[in-house]
DNA sequence: GCAGATATTTTGATTACTCAAAATAGTATC
DNA sequence: GATACTATTTTGAGTAATCAAAATATCTGC
């Protein structure tokens, strides 16, 4: 059984290749997002690789083998459904449910994690618009535009937020900007590097390119299926 | 913040002083509960005399201080109202709750536990007729007869089920001996160190003095309040 | 192709928890 | 009151995860 450490370097392993497919990721780089030590992550990430959750190449950087990933997945299928449970069921506020998730996803029992899946109707999607494993460890990541390059003056949706800072999903609950929610983007302004957009019914609302980039859209009139396949 | 390590010791340390008020904690005892050798029983308690949890003293035993019972009730609060919830709302069987609370109680948060409380309307009970301690860490033990030394023949309820063990309950929820079930206890057999009782609506059951014991009961009219104050 | 900057790995220690087994204290027996 | 039995404590060691800091490798610019 995998310690919760272990889990968590998964977990950010994948999310880390998730971002950069091609490239090993760096011992930096993992030291950073785990809050670790550079060293500390070498030793760990040789402990992976001696458990064949990893392919570590000693200067270059580590990638997860199949059965890391396949274990990586779990956990985040664990993190998601629990965080839709907990907006769901428990009525929470989902600027609020990610670090409750950090830590319930390493004790929840499979059996309990199908009963809430099931509960939920087995949802495609979490309250931020990640989508959720299958128990057989697949996701599908949709290719989506961010408010940075799609179309300008369309009826969109916001399908997918990309943070999962609590103050940022505040800033976008305010301005109307949770998953669902409908909009259209008003004007780019290259130079000051600025975005701003207009939820349905509310003032128009201006933040930078690098806040704009992490609200992926979806066109507005296509609402995506939310179940998945029973 | 403690360890999950400590709450359980607490927590169990809690629990054995229910059972004899009066007298310290022995270390093997504690060792045997909490699964360890009694020279890891001896280690920690030390470790936690030190941080005023307990008092310990060398060769005799060791009791909660003040300190170290506000925060084993607080760990039980977490442990019952998360085995409520999950009968309630996520709908899984009272049998197999126990050993789910058991993780998830170290890892709820504050925040959730009182939404949790507030969603199911602060019940005083969990779902083996537990007490439930308060926020503020009080708890309510009521003494209760149990099918050993109730009265013969009289309606009675079952009020709590003092076992946690995944088999017992089920033997339980065969016989129709859940918490809230009506009842009579028909004879005791001292010799062959029997009791049989009948829930409504059931064959007879027979079982063993030791068993039996393990109910605690009611009268069936006198139905307790369930909720407690807002 | 060498010097310096930067990233990575190694080494040695630390903390929390655990066990095995030896040492010790307390209790019971005769 | 010496002997034996039992419970407890101590000692020494191990594991998982971590850090600080020294050693080493790799890249970059000239």
């Amino acid at each position: 059984m995998a310690s919760r450490t272990i889990e968590n370097y998964l977990k950010q392993l994948y999310l880390e290749q998730r971002e950069t497919p091609e490239d090993s990721i760096a011992m930096g780089r993992l030291a950073v997002v785990m809050g670790v030590v550079p060293g500390t992550a070498t030793s760990m990430v040789k402990a992976l690789a001696d458990s064949g959750l990893v392919h570590y190449e000693p200067r270059t950087g580590v990638r997860l083998t199949t059965a890391g990933q396949q274990l990586a997945l779990h956990v985040i299928r664990r993190h998601r459904l629990v965080e839709l449970f907990l907006v769901k069921t428990v009525g929470l506020d989902w600027s609020e449910v990610h670090v409750e998730a950090e830590e319930l996803e390493h004790v929840i029992s499979d059996r309990l994690l199908e009963r809430i899946d099931e509960l939920l109707g087995h949802p495609l999607v979490d309250p931020h618009g990640d989508p959720i494993p299958s128990a057989g460890g697949t996701v599908r990541e949709l290719e989506m535009p961010s408010f940075v390059n799609c179309a300008l003056g369309q009826a969109l949706m916001v399908a997918r937020v990309v943070d999962q800072e609590r103050g940022f999903l505040q800033f976008a609950n305010q301005s109307g900007l949770m998953p669902g929610a409908k909009l259209e983007v008003l004007e780019r302004n290259v130079n000051a590097d600025l975005v701003t957009v207009r939820a349905a019914g509310r003032e128009a609302q201006t933040m930078s390119t690098s806040a704009a980039a992490k609200f992926l859209v979806s066109p507005a009139g296509k609402s995506r299926a939310k179940k998945r396949k029973g």
